[in-house]
DNA sequence: AATGGACTCAACCGCCGCGGC
DNA sequence: GGCCGCGGCGGTTGAGTCCAT
């Protein structure tokens, strides 16, 4: 490929990976783990630099990799939690989700708003993505019809959910319980729970009810005032079993100590919806 | 069957944040 | 606090494939 090399050393293969390399670094990270990518290809012996190596097994040889055509509802799926979540997808790579955003995505929502000027037809998908998340400009055009709840932030320390309401759901029992019917469009409930098995970790679970579906999350507090170090989200139609649903698993939502977001801010308002 | 444009996706680049020193 | 190395992420590229003509 027509790039100058990422790495100045010289003699390193580029381009497609042989099926014999794909064989030698799977066998390494197998035998010592990940990590240490920039030593990786010595140890390992492979001309590669360490960015690659990470790159192929993060991409394509790690083995939990989901593979193949994306099913409708992992579409779905896509559409509902990439504002919030971004390429990190459950079962598939950044790469795949972020390759399928910008194409096959991208022409599909841009089908479905035929009323946008030409300037907003020119702009790739990973704009109108920075758009919404640098709290969008206002000339994004409302679309009261899509049931895709749109959020402000990508990533978040800690939700706090005001007029927290008890709920009486057992933590244990969560991702086989049902979503417990909420009455009150304008109310997010919240319960928290000191697990009996450590008791320096606080499970938490949120609930929204927001535009007729619920936002689920899950959080893990190890202790530290205002750190939840892994959230698991998904959105949930009221009523649903939670575990009939794909739920992002350890979502890292830490990207600054200090920032507490109140649910309702990470919501855009439906006319903000671009 | 040949061809050229459209499309897909693996691979790469460049930047940034974080942690260690 | 500054520097450096590492890992992660978003954007971009281009080889390979698909498809219409």
């Amino acid at each position: 490929m027509g790039r100058s090399p990422c790495c100045s050393k010289e003699g390193l293969n580029r381009g497609a990976w042989t099926a014999l390399e794909d064989k030698i670094l799977t066998a390494y990270i197998k035998a010592h783990g990940e990590g240490q990518w920039r030593n990786l290809p010595k140890r390992a012996g492979l001309k590669r630099c360490g960015k690659s190596c990470r790159l192929r097994w993060l991409n394509y040889l790690r083995p939990d990799i989901k593979r193949g055509n994306i099913s409708h509802d992992e579409e779905e799926l896509i559409i509902r939690l990439h504002k919030l979540l971004g390429n990190r997808l459950p079962g598939r790579t950044d790469n795949e989700i972020k390759n399928y955003w910008n194409t096959t995505l991208g022409k599909k929502i841009a089908k479905s708003e035929p009323s946008s000027p030409s300037q907003e037809n020119k702009s790739t998908l990973a704009e109108q993505t920075a758009k919404t998340r640098g709290l969008s400009d206002s000339a994004a055009a409302a679309d009261h019809r899509s049931k895709v709840i749109r959020t402000r932030a990508s990533r978040c320390t800690r939700v706090v959910i005001p007029n927290p309401v008890t709920l009486s759901v057992p933590i244990e029992n969560t991702p086989a319980t049902a979503v417990p019917p909420l009455c009150h469009v304008d109310h997010h409930h919240h319960f928290t729970n000191q697990s009996p098995k450590n008791s320096d970790v606080d499970e938490e679970v949120y609930y929204s009810e927001v535009h007729d579906q619920v936002h689920y999350y899950q959080g893990t507090d190890h202790d530290h005032d205002h750190e939840v170090e892994t959230v698991t989200t998904g959105i949930f139609g009221n009523g649903d079993i939670l575990n009939d649903w794909p739920v992002v698993p350890s979502i890292n939502f830490l990207e600054d100590d200090d920032a507490i977001f109140d649910l309702d801010s990470l919501l855009l308002d439906s006319d903000e919806w671009p």
